[in-house]
RNA sequence: GCGCCAAUAGCUCAGUAGGAUAGAGCAACUGCCUUCUAAGCAGUAGGUCGGGGGUUCGAAUCCCUCUUGGCGUGCCA
């Protein structure tokens, strides 16, 4: 149990005792409506303005209309009741309208610290997750085309939230859902199909109507001709088109696949929905659906009740008639006019088979232009009896690019829509990743190009690696020395009284309950704020405290500071496959 | 129309497990390097937390309502 949380823990305790024993002691009188653990209803939280302790309760304040006594009163006798034994505290004091703030004692400070050297690189990790299956679904871009900005940010998302639930004690995995089938595939196939006759026969071939404009399905179509030349051209359209995906998509899958490893994201499976439809593990989910009489024919196709399973789901959930009404809520098709699954259909196959592979949690990073694809995928696998609640959708909204103030639509050097391949081209990686956590993916985000290539201190990931780099020169120059951070002892810990030391210790103790928060939250983007956050205590400890040149236990203690901060910064960044320089 | 997301400093964003005086970075201004990396630190200035109601000891946070913006509402994926 990592010591922040154990003592958090126990301070909960402690407070809930001592209401307990106030109770008994007639001290305080529970109101007779009143029974049970009720009373106990309170939170412990670290205060944002640190001269008001380490950490803070409001017990008193919760409780003062059970207990029926002014806060500050009833403060007062938690406070007298109070056991302080095994915890660390020096000081209480009772402030405000009611809050009971405690302040650690050296011990605490000292003991987070050997938990650190301790646990090295380690350090962050808990088992928090029990080693329970999850899986990370992201960016999953379609195969006809190039991965865009919205993929930048799905990736880091995603890749950064797996490596985050890793931490947290889970086993965690990564796949890529390749929509290598279905109808888009036919649109991509008539697309190539037009490009590669116009390049022989010209304009008089038609381009269909709905079919992929991009210049890249034409460089594949030119690329199919140069291989082949004409002489799929008076070949059947069928077997052309079948040899023009074949030619095209494996191409199109290995160009993600390497940008996506520029971007150091490395996927355990690419799944390909292609097996889904050839296993018939796509018509056994219809068959599932239509055994349980959720489905009916009309037109020709084989539709899915969406509207009545939602409609249940809604009214469980408490929602009332009129205003499951006013969503308008809509059947969908599970199998075409034409005979052809759609996508629905292989998706619901698709999440049942994520299940079937023993993955307890399913977490999908998604573009919110799906968000109407949430509630009914969700419903789907109740339908089919597995757990809705099992599968998270994180919605990412829209990126908007800029660059000197004005938002930017095209590449400057390819003239179209900017791709993945382009940024990773003009920014570095590093900071892609990190900036793409900086904002959560719920809210629309700008992402500043200015800002990403710039290789200065503007750039927030280059703050974090210089206070690391600063560290690793301090230990170095320690090390010429020859003092190193091994020498330090408890008592030495002691030593480190002022407010910059104490707040950059307790705050690289709380970092394995913010990965724990983290994971809870689905939020990787917290433990960017967390990190930027360690590097700035440390340049203000750095600002205001020597190690060299200090007395010897002194210097040996805030090496050791030192050396712990470098732990929990490395950490972080090595979690999110960001580098690490020891020099700048 | 209905639904989802958003609205906080000049700009980009935190703060949404109700808590104390609403924070950080950038931009602006003033200081700090003969001592461990100034890619840093200290300080100044900058706010009707979109508007209006409500819930309570306490609301940026929860509820209602209105406004603005993005997205969705396919036999597309």
């Amino acid at each position: 149990m990592p010591l922040a949380i154990d003592t958090v823990n126990k301070l909960k305790t402690a407070i809930a005792d001592a209401i307990n024993k106030a109770a008994s002691n007639c001290e305080l009188k529970l109101d007779t409506a009143q029974t049970g653990t009720q009373h106990l209803d309170f939170n412990i939280e670290t205060p944002a303005d640190r001269t008001h302790g380490d950490f803070s309760s409001n017990a008193a304040m919760a409780n003062a209309k059970t207990f029926k006594l002014p806060p500050r009163k009833i403060a007062e006798i938690i406070v007298n009741n109070l056991d302080q034994t095994g915890l660390d505290i020096e000081k209480i004091e009772i402030a405000g309208p009611g809050f009971i703030n405690f302040c650690l004692s050296s011990g605490f400070y000292g003991k987070a610290m050997s938990e650190i050297v301790q646990q090295g690189d380690n350090y962050g990790q808990s088992d928090f997750g029990e080693n329970q299956k999850v899986m990370v679904e992201f960016v999953s871009a379609n195969p006809t085309g190039p991965m865009h900005m919205g993929n930048a940010r799905g990736g880091a998302i995603g890749d950064c939230l797996a490596a985050v639930m890793k931490a947290a004690g889970y086993d965690s995995y990564k796949e890529f859902y390749v929509n290598d089938a279905g109808n888009q595939i036919e649109k991509f196939a008539q697309s190539l199909n037009a490009r590669y006759l116009q390049i022989f026969k010209g304009d008089e071939v038609e381009f269909p109507e709905d079919g992929y404009q991009g210049a890249d399905i034409t460089e594949r179509a030119e690329e199919f001709a140069a291989e082949n030349g004409d002489s799929f051209v008076n070949a059947e359209e069928s077997l052309r088109k079948a040899a023009l995906v074949e030619f095209a998509l494996p191409k199109n899958i290995s160009k993600m696949q390497s940008d996506l490893q520029k971007y150091r994201i490395e996927y355990d499976r690419w799944f390909f929905e292609s097996e889904l439809h050839n296993s018939g593990k796509v018509e056994q989910v219809i068959s599932l659906l239509k055994d349980a009489g959720l489905t009916y024919e009309k037109d020709g196709a084989l539709w899915y009740k969406n509207a009545e399973v939602v409609a249940n789901k809604l009214r469980q959930e408490g929602k009332s008639e009129k205003d499951i009404e006013k969503l308008e809520l809509k059947d969908d098709v599970l199998v075409r006019q034409n005979g052809n699954p759609t996508y629905f259909a292989a998706d619901i196959a698709y999440h049942k088979d994520k299940f079937d592979r023993g993955f307890k949690t399913l977490i999908n990073v998604w573009g919110a232009d799906h968000h109407g694809h949430v509630m009914r995928m969700k419903c789907a696998m109740d339908a089919i009896g597995c757990n809705g609640d099992d599968l998270t959708v994180i919605l990412m909204q829209l990126v908007k690019l800029v660059q000197n103030g004005q938002q930017v639509r095209m590449s400057k050097r390819t003239g179209k829509a900017v791709q993945l391949a382009d940024l990773l081209e003009e920014v570095p990686v590093d900071s892609t990743r990190f900036l793409f956590n900086t904002a959560q993916a719920n809210v629309p985000m700008d992402f500043d190009l200015d800002l990403a290539v710039k290789q200065d201190s503007q750039n927030p990931v280059y703050y974090v690696q210089y206070a690391h780099a600063r560290i690793c020169s301090i230990i170095r120059s320690m090390a010429e020395e020859s003092i190193t951070q091994s020498s330090a002892t408890q008592e030495d810990f002691a030593l480190l009284q002022t407010a910059q030391e104490r707040d950059l210790i307790f705050h690289l103790a709380q970092f394995p309950g913010e990965i724990i928060y983290s994971s809870k939250e689905k939020d990787p983007t917290k433990i960017t704020r967390y990190v930027t956050e360690t590097a700035a205590l440390f340049h203000k400890f750095y600002n205001s405290c020597r190690v060299k040149g200090e007395e010897q236990h002194l210097a040996a203690a805030r090496l050791t500071l030192c050396v712990c901060t470098k732990t929990v910064i490395a950490n972080v960044l090595r979690m999110f496959n960001i580098t690490c320089p020891e020099k700048m």
